[in-house]
DNA sequence: TGTTATACCTTTTCATTCGAGGTATGGTCG
DNA sequence: CGACCATACCTCGAATGAAAAGGTATAACA
């Protein structure tokens, strides 16, 4: 189970990850701080969910990886590819019409 | 996993189903129809989601049902709990949390 | 009479999130 | 020096739960 972030998670770590390495690119460890940072702590992600979605994403031709060696420690830095940008394009879309339709349906009528 | 309304869908089901319910009584196939309207035919959840999560938010205590036989036919119409009411408000702030965290990270720095 | 709409339901599939665990190095502090 | 923590990578197993497909039966309509 898991009662950390509950619900309305289904997509999110990918989204998340997408969107962050649309700016430059980042590695694993770096994107588990940083998803809490700019979600304004709303949303933590532990390691054992961002390390199989970053593998996954990068099978899948969305990331590229790239092994660098800092200071005696290696980091695997990982890169949108073009696919990456439709990939999260797609997501964007999704995501924004699902929330459009849950907020329209939240405020709808009858509301006491 | 199905490519229908794909990602983000996780937790909407209940949501949208004790938000129907918090205005009136209604039946399952009814609820199937409302939620493409009221979500503004953003989201689509055909009977094999409803009527499993009907049962199980009515064995949770936050839904009861009740058989009303109409013109041959018989519905059961599903009704909020106090406690259901509880479930809502829970569902509804983290679904608040959630989409202002994304909306937070989407929105940050970097866009181009 | 047959087809569509209503109305309920279950079973199976399978993607995915999450926690817990595991390895190894570098830096800091007493 | 030894302990400890932060960094950095990773995998496995469990549980969740959305979705499709299929199943029954009655009413309405043409």
């Amino acid at each position: 189970m898991a009662k950390t972030n509950p619900p309305f998670m289904s997509g999110v770590p990918e989204l998340l990850l997408l969107r962050l390495l649309e700016n430059r690119e980042m590695y694993g460890y770096e994107l588990v701080r940083s998803i809490r940072e700019v979600t304004g702590e709303a949303i933590s992600l532990g390691e054992g969910v961002i390390y199989p979605v970053l593998h996954s994403l990068e099978r899948s031709g969305s990331l590229k990886a790239r092994r660098k060696p800092v200071g005696g420690r290696t980091r695997v830095y990982y890169s949108l590819t073009q696919q990456g940008r439709g990939r999260l394009a797609d997501l964007q879309d999704d995501w924004r019409r699902i929330q459009t339709g849950i907020e329209t349906a939240l405020e709808s009528p009858g509301h006491a």
